[in-house]
DNA sequence: CATCGATTTTGATGTAAGACAAATTTTCGA
DNA sequence: TCGAAAATTTGTCTTACATCAAAATCGATG
């Protein structure tokens, strides 16, 4: 397909054509099929947010009321401990993001979802969301696909951090994620670790 | 209603009926109700198994394919470090036990679970559940529920370890679950907290 | 481009927990 | 019920990492 196709296409889209352009919309695609009446749904509530480094997508006491899916940018969690900020997780473009506790049995959060760069994000609330599984049963195996890839995710975290020296776990994140150790701060990797920033430091600068 | 009424009752149950005393039956019909159709399908498919202490539920390097809930006894899961074995986690009867990672995705386990006491639970195949979900829509509703569930509590085991000392961790373990310091070996909750047994023993010793 | 604040690095010292070893207690099968 | 094996406790020495402190580097802003 060349250029000028391309561009006269996008001039004649459906509707329904043009929401299959979200990234989001296609990753959903591509779990189930979605019906024509959930496509239309998703388009009317899928909301576009953005925020500022810094910004907080999610406060402590919060409910987390809405999921997001990531365009462009990264954000990370944390939740405090003895008045320390403790990373949780970092999320980047193609990510879903929810505070995992608070969503699912929508109780005040633990946690703060923080912007550590300029975010962009489709966002579609709880209510709609539950109204999505409930009217368009296809979406369900969406939602169980989805929880069970973060489980899965979750879950390795979890190996990483047991029975590992810092240099291990330190090494486990450079060669899984490599772009976290480029585009997050020293302390709040060192947070997540489970070490100090200046015992990372000196992991870091460490030749092998 | 007294005790001969109800032993009256056990003699004229319908099927239906009996299917429902079944403790799993009773959790997922918790969650939604269950059709008809979908209670005989389980109550076929749902298979009893027991094993005895040490047996394995599920071996390295198999596909976990069946998911199983505990009506009695207490399992471990363990991963393989440096030829050592890792606990990742106890499970204990009204628990659902699966490998996660190779369950979900179907792919051979890195964890073997295994039982540390005589163990007997109710057990559907990976293949009869994606019938379930294919043909009784409200079953995806119990799938994605309960995943959520496990993962939310996958979430918490995930803070625990991070940034706490061996003490604090012990203790956590002793407040939310004081059956599992009960049941299980020292060494094995030891690799679960990621402290030596020998460290544990002197937690354990100490007053307060 | 000079300056202030944030972030990262480097240094010196203390401590919790690991490693290894051996003693003690518990468990369980013959 | 006895004895062997498994599990747990106790002892001592070592080490990785924490803590506190200060210097160096980076990055945004007037």
């Amino acid at each position: 397909m060349n250029s000028t196709q391309s561009r006269q296409d996008n001039l004649f889209l459906t509707k329904i054509e043009r929401v299959m352009n979200n990234q989001l919309i296609q990753l959903l695609n591509s779990i189930v099929p979605l019906s024509e009446g959930l496509l239309e749904f998703l388009n009317a509530k899928l909301e576009n947010r953005t925020y500022e480094p810094g910004e907080l997508l999610l406060k402590e006491g919060q409910i987390s009321s809405f999921i997001a899916f990531i365009e462009k940018g990264i954000v990370r969690s944390y939740y405090y401990k003895d008045g320390e900020k403790i990373t949780s997780w970092f999320m980047k473009e193609g990510d879903v993001i929810i505070s995992v506790a608070s969503f699912f049995s929508q109780t005040p959060s633990n946690e703060v979802i923080e912007a550590l760069e300029k975010v962009s994000v489709h966002a579609i609330s709880y209510e709609d969301l539950q109204y999505a599984y409930m009217h368009f049963p296809e979406f369900n195996v969406c939602g169980r696909v989805l929880t069970e890839k973060y489980y899965v995710m979750s879950e390795e975290r979890l190996y990483m951090l047991r029975k590992r020296t810092s240099k291990e776990k330190y090494h486990y994140l450079l060669d899984k994620h490599p772009d976290i150790t480029q585009r997050a701060r020293l302390g709040d990797i060192a947070t997540f670790i489970g070490v100090n920033l200046e015992t990372l430091s000196r992991i870091r600068s460490e030749k092998i």
